[in-house]
DNA sequence: AACCTCACG
DNA sequence: ACGTACGTGAGGTTG
């Protein structure tokens, strides 16, 4: 069967533009549109496969019925000139990629692509028209599908229609759908309509007389009166509409379907000027062919005990390998090297070859050969099988590929085979699937691939993703820092935290009980059962069944939250019961229940450490979130003394204070708030003295309240905005608070400025150990956007440096902790917060150790403050 | 899957 | 005019 492929040029085009930051080359070109358009084709080419295609373009500037004018109606400014340069260059390269262009004097895109889809159609063909324009739904028939991509928060979904599809959606069919724009017109294409006709009324007219001309015939019949009245008054100007809005069907296009027949995008033409305009994303599918042919990739099963044996005799005389572990529910299933480029050896745990044999073997070669460097990409999980000691000589590829880029949500093998060595390599999910994968499957073709993969790329990317840590000048920072605090991570994550069963499921039912409680009085005070859990029931009880004000709106409905909540619950009993009830529920469902699922047999909570997550640096925890346990309120808080350590030992926890407002002091090197650290007094009072220019002791409740959130502002990257809605003032009082604070710490001002227009200078942050974040938000011509990318250029160097300073913290405790033959273990990091189960006799050293250890790892010009306490329980040690 | 809400730093 | 404080993860509802 063939398969047609239509693009509407301009309008893919002006969405590719309008939904992707801006992007400019060495040369000042902007390109982001040509990219996005040629990712947006090839990945519909990917799903449809189309034996023919074609993209038609208006031959003039887009005329008022079309989509482009819209957009650029809102500003009044016409087409920006960032996008209108892109059009010839799509053109030229959609030549370069022997892909058709269409246009004809007269006519619009919309019309030749309805005109081609009715050829394609009549000959037998399925079509599939791509376009942002939703007019086109109209040539949706059973075999047309129409395609509507999507950008909705920086995702790109795209939206399918044949006839029935459009019927469904609309209640009208596709030809019925332009009587319906007939009817209620579109201003932004210039077709007036019939005034009091919307969507809602035409589509319901449309819907029951097919027509606007068989609805006039029928005008006695149409409801409300005045839509009757008004179509019968602009019955002329309706059919006018009508023409307006109807796509041609029947353009001269003079075009023989042959010569619309596909052929490989990727040409040496198009490859030179892809690599011209410097769209590097695109070269791996130029470079991926030569490539993919390179490499050939090749697996050996060894299953015998014997050949496994002499397998590792030849290991243990290289110097490099990859390897990766292959797991079903936290089972080993066997293990994959490679020591060759794309040859991969799979050796399954199973009969004589058992794990430990397999982890002794591999340890053994390790330890023996001090010049071994091991590769692999995900080191963590390889040592909850491999127990390698940390000797600095095994690489993991992810945790590099995340130093080099921290804002992807993945780093796999084919992640990393994209980015740094321009292979396209199926994923993990393309193909195993849903697959169990097990003993029984290694062999299927499939599988075997996906094992071949993940095991051959580290071997392969090695080389290149190190010299990009090099040329970033992070390979300290990876080294030092990231490969080491692995090792802490694994085993934090070993450790567990011991929980007390018994406590936490009384801790629950005692929140169970008071959730009922709250439950049924939140029904009496509302007069009707509803679902409290529910934003959308509780809003309506609450602003429309009773009327309380201040109601805000969201996206898709009343706003109930605490703010919301917090302005009206000293006049409304209701409204504080639910809040009780939101929080009880809260400590119940996410902490009591939540938290008893993940106890494991020995009785702890075994949780994962991910450093490859956040933008910043910093550490985060799932499975459980264990760096989220409540703090704030006494009833959540309590929730702590069914944390407990083992037998003979106690917590140790330690905290820095005010840590990212030191990095702050530090980093500007502001003499006066360095002078206020070094005062050792409350930071916020002395802020508040200093900015307010009164004596500390005159500081009073408000004045600090106020120099702490100031505080807390300058740190999230401040705004006037931000900080009058924290403190609940106008944008005046909060734009004067802030500068006051800039007066009094004009260094503070300076190093924010400097950081943002770095920020702006190179597209990333840094922090003071080399850590980088892009922020690719700062090149948005979107205001929102840009102002975003502002804040985190302001927050990511100090948040980001925190986060370094708390990772050489736990190294050097860990270290210590060895070095002085301690049987406690550091067992959580919460941010700025360390917990050390502590064998009860090294409770002394234990809370030398952290506060030595953690105030010491790193240098500032202001003292790292540290505190610690011991406990019972992790609510007594805090 | 998207959205809202809320727990922590 | 735009309409948000920075960084996370999880549970619940809803479409």
């Amino acid at each position: 069967m063939s398969k047609l492929l239509l693009v509407d040029g301009h309008s893919i085009l002006n969405r590719a533009f309008y939904g992707l930051p801006d992007l400019t080359n060495s040369k000042g070109e902007h390109t982001n549109a040509v990219l996005g358009f040629i990712n947006m084709i090839l990945k519909v080419i990917e799903e449809e496969n189309p034996t023919h295609m074609a993209v038609a373009f208006d031959l003039h500037a887009p005329t008022f019925r079309h989509e482009m004018f819209k957009e650029y109606k809102g500003t009044r400014k016409g087409m920006p000139e960032e996008l209108r340069s892109q059009v010839p260059v799509m053109k030229e390269m959609l030549q370069y990629m022997n892909v058709t262009i269409v246009s004809r004097e007269g006519f619009e895109a919309d019309d030749i692509i309805g005109t081609l889809s009715v050829i394609g159609e009549n000959k037998g063909m399925d079509v599939v028209i791509l376009s942002g324009d939703r007019d086109l739904l109209q040539l949706a028939t059973e075999h047309v599908r129409v395609k509507l991509p999507k950008t909705k928060g920086g995702k790109t979904t795209v939206e399918e229609y044949y006839a029935k599809d459009v019927e469904e959606l609309y209640g009208v069919t596709p030809k019925e759908f332009i009587d319906m724009k007939g009817l209620m017109g579109d201003t932004s294409d210039n077709i007036p309509g019939v005034p009091g006709i919307g969507e809602k009324t035409a589509g319901k007219i449309i819907a029951d007389y097919h027509s606007i001309e068989n609805a006039y015939a029928h005008i006695d019949e149409i409801k409300p009166a005045k839509a009757m009245n008004n179509l019968k008054e602009f019955y002329d100007q309706a059919i006018m509409s009508k023409v307006l809005a109807t796509i041609k069907l029947d353009v001269p296009v003079k075009i023989n379907m042959d010569d619309l027949s596909y052929s490989s995008l990727f040409t040496d033409k198009a490859y030179e000027y892809v690599k011209a305009l410097e769209l590097k994303s695109l070269l791996k599918y130029f470079d991926g062919a030569d490539k993919k042919i390179a490499i050939s990739f090749h697996i050996d099963y060894i299953n015998e005990l014997n050949d496994v044996e002499t397998y590792f005799q030849s290991l243990a005389k290289v110097n490099f390998f990859s390897l990766e572990v292959f797991t079903e529910a936290k089972e080993l299933i066997g293990i994959g090297v490679s020591s060759e480029e794309g040859k991969a050896s799979f050796i399954p745990c199973a009969m004589f070859v058992t794990e430990e044999l397999i982890a002794e073997r591999l340890i053994n070669i390790y330890n023996n050969n001090d010049n071994l460097i091991i590769v692999t990409n995900d080191l963590k999980t390889v040592l909850k099988y491999i127990p390698f000691e940390n000797k600095g000589r095994i690489i993991d590829t992810s945790v590099a590929a995340y130093l080099l880029n921290p804002l992807k949500d993945t780093y796999s093998y084919d992640d990393i085979a994209r980015d740094y060595l321009g292979l396209t390599i199926p994923a993990k999910k393309e193909l195993v699937g849903k697959e169990h994968l097990s003993i029984m499957t290694v062999n299927e073709k499939n599988i075997s691939d996906y094992i071949t993969y993940k095991v051959c790329i580290p071997y392969i990317a090695y080389d290149k993703i190190m010299d990009e840590l090099k040329t970033h000048e992070m390979d300290s920072l990876y080294k030092d820092i990231e490969l080491n605090v692995l090792y802490v991570l694994d085993h934090m994550e070993k450790e567990g935290i011991r929980v007390n069963r018994n406590s936490l499921a009384e801790y629950g039912e005692m929140l169970g009980k008071k959730e009922l409680e709250y439950q049924t009085r939140i029904y009496e005070e509302a007069g009707c059962e509803f679902n409290i859990n529910s934003p959308k029931q509780l809003g309506e009880i609450l602003f429309d069944k009773l009327g309380l004000p201040g109601a805000k709106k969201t996206k898709t409905g009343y706003s109930t939250n605490v703010d919301v909540l917090n302005k009206l619950k000293n006049d409304y009993p209701i409204v504080s019961d639910v809040l009780e009830y939101r929080q009880v529920a809260k400590l119940k469902s996410t902490y009591a229940d939540g938290l008893s699922a993940f106890i494991s047999e020995d009785g702890r909570i075994h949780g994962t450490f991910n450093q490859t997550i956040t933008a910043t640096g910093r550490i985060s925890s799932t499975e459980p979130n264990l760096q989220n346990i409540p703090m704030r309120t006494e009833l959540g808080r309590s929730i702590r003394k069914v944390f407990i350590p083992k037998e003979g030992y106690v917590f140790v926890d330690a905290d820095y204070s005010q840590i990212e407002l030191r990095v702050l002091a530090h980093m500007s090197g502001d003499e006066k708030l360095i002078a206020a650290f070094n005062a050792d007094e409350d930071i916020h009072a002395i802020t508040a003295s200093q900015v307010f220019g009164v004596p500390i002791e005159d500081v009073d409740s408000l004045m600090r309240r106020n120099a702490k959130a100031v505080n807390f502002g300058i740190v999230y990257g401040i705004s006037a905005f931000g900080l009058a809605e924290d403190l609940n003032i106008s944008r005046k009082e909060a734009s004067d608070y802030i500068d006051s604070y800039f007066a009094t710490y004009p260094d503070v001002k300076k190093f924010i400025d400097d950081s943002v227009e770095n920020a702006k200078k190179t597209g990333m942050t840094k922090t003071m150990f080399g850590r980088i974040r892009q922020i690719p938000e700062l090149s948005s011509s979107n205001f929102m956007q840009r102002s975003f990318g502002e804040r985190i250029a302001m927050n990511s160097p100090i948040q980001g440096t925190a986060a370094d300073i708390i990772k050489i913290a736990m190294i050097k405790v860990s270290d210590r902790l060895k070095k002085e033959n301690c049987e406690s273990s550091l067992i959580l990091q919460i941010h700025d917060e360390l917990l050390i189960e502590t064998k009860e006799d090294e409770v002394p050293l234990v809370k030398k150790i952290l506060v030595e250890e953690m105030m010491n790892a790193a240098k500032l010009s202001v003292p790292l403050s540290v505190g610690a306490s011991v406990g019972k329980t992790w609510y007594e040690a805090k």
